[in-house]
DNA sequence: CAGCATCCGTGATGATACTG
DNA sequence: CAGTATCATCACGGATGCTG
């Protein structure tokens, strides 16, 4: 199987190259899964919810404004398999259980937070680009 | 306004404070619409793809491996609506159209290129993550 | 080449009910 | 409280065919 110039390799060997190894243009690394967790719907709101600290199931819940029981505990079983979510469980009764960022979890959502303030920040540029092109559209 | 620690706002009255006017933990918040437009499964990698230079629509196709002909055009519009994304065509025979990221595009671009080559960086670590994961799983 | 229109399957998502 | 299980839906996304 040949590769041309815009192929992506994606293996785990070319450890002195990892960033290449796990290419996420490439359609079968699973890099882009990890993105897709991370970037998801609900996976970044849920990273950066942790991100001050600590939250309970509920807690979180609450904070993450419209995530429903059954897609937070799917999105947060994703991420604590992915290494970046720690889960703690206390055997008391009630139940309490802690959601918290591992240190990879931080970094990740740290990144990710950056990028979702920059856009809360430029959001009426976003805005009134929205209305230009629905004006433009529209017109025609 | 008050605020409370967890409440959020959402308006674009509050020009003093954008990022909190556009708090994309709010549901309704429209915000929330455009992290999904950039985060999204192909709008990441389309704006990623993008970053390097502009492409033509089918350069920028083979580049993100996977995508298909209707999901790289539909992502190229919102993206486009957005203000991300600048469309240039020319009228010429076959038609060429270039798609580039404009000022504010690049911004993100930028921002999600620092998450995207974190993660490729740091797979290894997520693999094993999940392998740990899946082995205590899988032994219960 | 650069798309749009259409059909259509399936997987993601949400609502509801139930458990420890 | 912290979830799991089940079901219904519906939008996402792929394949195909067509246009300029």
């Amino acid at each position: 199987m040949e590769e041309t110039a815009t192929s992506t390799e994606c293996t785990a060997e070319a450890a002195d190259d990892a960033e290449l190894a796990f290419n996420v243009f490439s359609k079968a690394c699973p890099s882009r899964r990890t993105l897709e967790d991370v970037t998801g719907r609900w996976g970044s709101l849920t990273l950066g919810g942790l991100y001050e600290g600590s939250l309970r199931f509920n807690e979180l819940r609450r904070r993450v404004d419209g995530v429903s029981e059954k897609m937070l505990s799917q999105t947060l079983h994703s991420l604590e398999r992915d290494g970046l979510v720690h889960r703690e469980a206390q055997p008391t009764n009630p139940p309490r259980v802690d959601y918290e960022l591992t240190p990879l979890g931080r970094d990740v959502a740290e990144r990710l937070l950056s990028l979702i303030h920059f856009l809360e920040g430029r959001m009426p540029a976003v805005l009134q680009a929205q209305q230009s092109y629905d004006a433009e559209r529209g017109a025609l």
